[in-house]
DNA sequence: CTTTGGATCGTCT
DNA sequence: GACGATCCAAAGG
């Protein structure tokens, strides 16, 4: 995906990457809910007291993949946007599986109770799960989506959602400061958001 | 369907 | 030393 486009305000590119592809070998899944973090003028994002070695990546080029750790268990995905330095960052809420289904299956069932159903709608359901589900951990911060030789990329394959007026929007979950805003985006009507 | 408690550890105060 | 950009399963309605 072209990386111009990703280096936008972090509140125009959240709703643009709704749709998008995210691909890591044959696993393939589309987005379909995401939150848009705008760095040091926002106070529930990880960059809003400035840089640290955890967010660094956060500070990086648009387009590279910004993964941390949180609870204590779950790896979370962002992509990096905005401007060189700006710090903003979209995270991954829910995604669509597309393709590599059974990959993502054995991922997510190897963290649960034996035997316990995992449905098809589940599988890239929240932030700490798609992660899983995809593959990607702490070994994936830093790359960048937007290099063809990337191990994880994001491809645009042209499906509309912006164009076809299907964003709804909401307050950000899980957090306790500015939650006035409404900085969560999701493709209305999808059955895979959160 | 909703509520609730437990798991678990890197990061920053 | 406290707290997360969370998830799961069990229990109750």
């Amino acid at each position: 995906m072209a990386r111009a486009t990703l280096a936008a305000d972090p509140l125009e590119v959240a709703p643009f990457l709704l749709g998008k592809l995210l691909v890591h070998g044959r696993r393939e899944a589309r987005i379909v809910e995401v939150e848009a973090y705008r760095g040091e003028s926002d106070p529930a994002s990880h960059a809003y007291r400035g840089r640290t070695a955890r967010n660094a990546t956060m500070f990086g080029r648009a387009g590279l993949l910004y993964v941390y750790f949180t609870y204590g268990m779950h790896w979370c995905a962002n992509v990096v946007c905005g401007e060189q330095g700006a710090a903003g960052a979209v995270l991954l809420r829910a995604l669509e599986p597309v393709a590599g289904l059974e990959e993502m299956t054995a991922a997510r069932a190897a963290r649960r109770r034996p035997g316990s159903a995992l449905r098809e709608r589940d599988l890239c359901r929240g932030p700490g799960n798609l992660t899983v589900a995809l593959g990607i951990t702490k070994q994936h911060d830093g790359v960048d989506l937007c290099d063809p030789a990337s191990p994880v990329r994001l491809l645009d394959d042209g499906a509309p959602v912006v164009e076809a007026g299907r964003v709804a929007s909401g307050p950000r979950v899980g957090i306790k400061r500015a939650i006035d805003v409404e900085w969560r985006f999701w493709v209305a009507g999808s059955r895979y958001v959160s």
